[in-house]
DNA sequence: TATGAATGAGACTTCATTCAT
DNA sequence: TATGAATGAAGTCTCATTCAT
């Protein structure tokens, strides 16, 4: 089936307007309607595009997960564990400023336990986190890093990274400033690559 | 008025059901009758103990805020950075590991927007964290740890801490291990310790 | 089965409130909560007293129907028209400055259909009407009034007298007066007597 | 808001089975289930038109409402005051005819204290009441009508004509007839002109 | 006599989804 | 492709009534 162009223009629309609604309420929490308004579509409309609201959900999440999984994947292979380390903090932190609301969407489907994710990402995420965590076991057999079990140090860099998008509100709360704000940007991102890197490295 | 034994039993009952159903759908994705079957009451009973949902919502999250905002206080005031660091990440821990839905549930609520939280949370927990960066700028001052930003070493170790109650999920999917084994919380916060403190430590 | 004290005095408690209650809302918009709560009593205890809420609108209702029959009955045996109509008119005022929501219980009752009132109501009424409007009959083939329907006199009388309790609240958006006033039940009575007799009498 | 041809049917329908509703139960007694019955209608398809109870209540009030003040408007402004009055009640009897459940529904709401009507009312129907009293106090001034207070000729022209919808039942119990029978309505009629009139004027 | 606790029935309302146009 | 109209299912909440004490 051929895609006009219009076509492509409200199905994005409609992911990008899920994206926040479902972000923010979850799938149970979210309405459709909360989402055809946001995209400026009558109800029926919007399901002229998906047929029901798992349709969009799951929609929704493949392409986050999709832009997820592209952060993990930005594993440089070449290079010190220091330049490599430090290039992967860099890409997740701009996976949090650019894509907020991705990342909150991503936390509420796990923590919901994942009944639709679970499989998909399983399948896709295990093997890349695989890969990552036996290159840091390489890392702490040559004796470049301290000796740490990888995992853990993978789930730190997630943790912390996705912190400021999944908590932007009490970030906000406290300081202010969101990671939009430039400054506060760049600042998290020194202040987090230097503690992670001087707590692994040797 | 006077509360029977029933009535504070049948309210405890209720605040620790509603405390995993809310941690996992949200406010507006939970239903009442989720919680009054895992409550093991009928519906109306449990509306005779709290009128309306919203009203259950609150005192759950009042008891998890007041519970969360104690292991912020935990902060000990006498002692080394070191010595006071590590105490304070692992309450932190410790929290995810006892109360691991009352984690998410505060999550849940930052991510809504925290439409309850935000007021009672501000006001409260504001003076803390404070308290503990100005502590920490103290340290910095003195030469005792390297020069960074408090807040973001505040939110670094809420981020960690938190991330193994949040996504237990994800970290059990990957890992066949959560918190609630005794030896994988042990690595996890040891791992995290050793990587927080000498990437904070000067 | 003998009736103590505190019976007595708890079951006029409940049919006072409940008059007040079942003529402002109505047999099915009333409820039983409200009624206790005016009588100052909890639910169960009230019913303790009626079985049922249908128990307390039929004892209510009778209690009201025996009050508006003797009104009724308060017709003159003896004297020439104008004596007897304006000692019936006279009474009916008073009924309605003295029991104001048993008139309005009345009307609601009626209004609804008179599920409950209407056997009684048939019963106990239709002689008292038909001894009034022939005792009519006679004045008017005596000479002594003009050439009216009798019933229509009647149903005048009852009218407007009701009116000022029925619509208390319009008289009192109107006029800022009620019947409780005495100098406005004073003028109103005068302003309606006068009219009727002279409408009336020939 | 563009209004279908459908929509103004279906809006029809649901005012004028909500007026018999209303009219018989009261705002709390009645039920949008049998509204939506008597419409013809599913109880949602009913709530698509209005989204709440209150608001089908307060759209039968206003149209009742505009029904009522127009047959107080109806108030002829040249000729003598029988020709005034006798127009005056003419009307109203024919409003009771035409309208009765229009007349217990604004009867119910007046009892229940008028929580919707009163303020509207008060601003909208004190100016033709005051205008048509001053008239009326004009005529006692020129000697044309007897010395009362025009206000209770008011109300008793209202009681007199409303009550034979208000109290249509117990009419009908009695005499076994009802507005609707063309014959009693005259004799009504002309009972009741005949006896106010005599009884205003000098 | 009094009341805390419990519940089934039912009321209002929302919402995903379908139908017709 | 778009939308007004319609509905069954489900969710929140109320209420008359009962039970146990």
């Amino acid at each position: 089936m051929k895609r006009t162009r219009i076509q492509v223009i409200n199905q994005q629309k409609i992911l990008d307007s899920a994206t926040h609604i479902f972000s923010k309420y979850g799938f149970r929490g979210s309405t459709i309607d909360q989402i055809a308004q946001m995209a400026d579509m009558s109800k029926p409309n919007l399901l002229y595009y998906f047929k029901t609201k798992k349709n969009i959900y799951q929609a929704v999440l493949k392409r986050t997960l999709n832009i997820w999984l592209r952060s993990l994947k930005e594993w440089k292979v070449t290079g010190t564990p220091k330049e490599i380390l430090t290039h992967y903090i860099h890409r997740k932190m701009e996976f949090s400023r650019d894509y907020p609301a991705a990342s909150r969407l991503f936390a509420n489907e796990v923590m919901e336990g994942a009944p639709i994710l679970n499989s998909l990402f399983a399948e896709e995420s295990r093997d890349i986190v695989l890969e990552n965590t036996s290159i840091m076991k390489g890392w702490v057999k040559a004796g470049l890093i301290k000796n740490l079990e990888p995992i853990h140090i993978i789930f730190m860099i997630w943790a912390v990274t996705q912190h400021y998008a999944d908590y932007e509100i009490q970030v906000f709360t406290l300081t202010g400033k969101s990671l939009a704000d430039e400054d506060f940007f760049k600042q998290a991102q020194n202040n987090i690559t230097e503690i992670l890197l001087s707590g692994i490295l040797k």
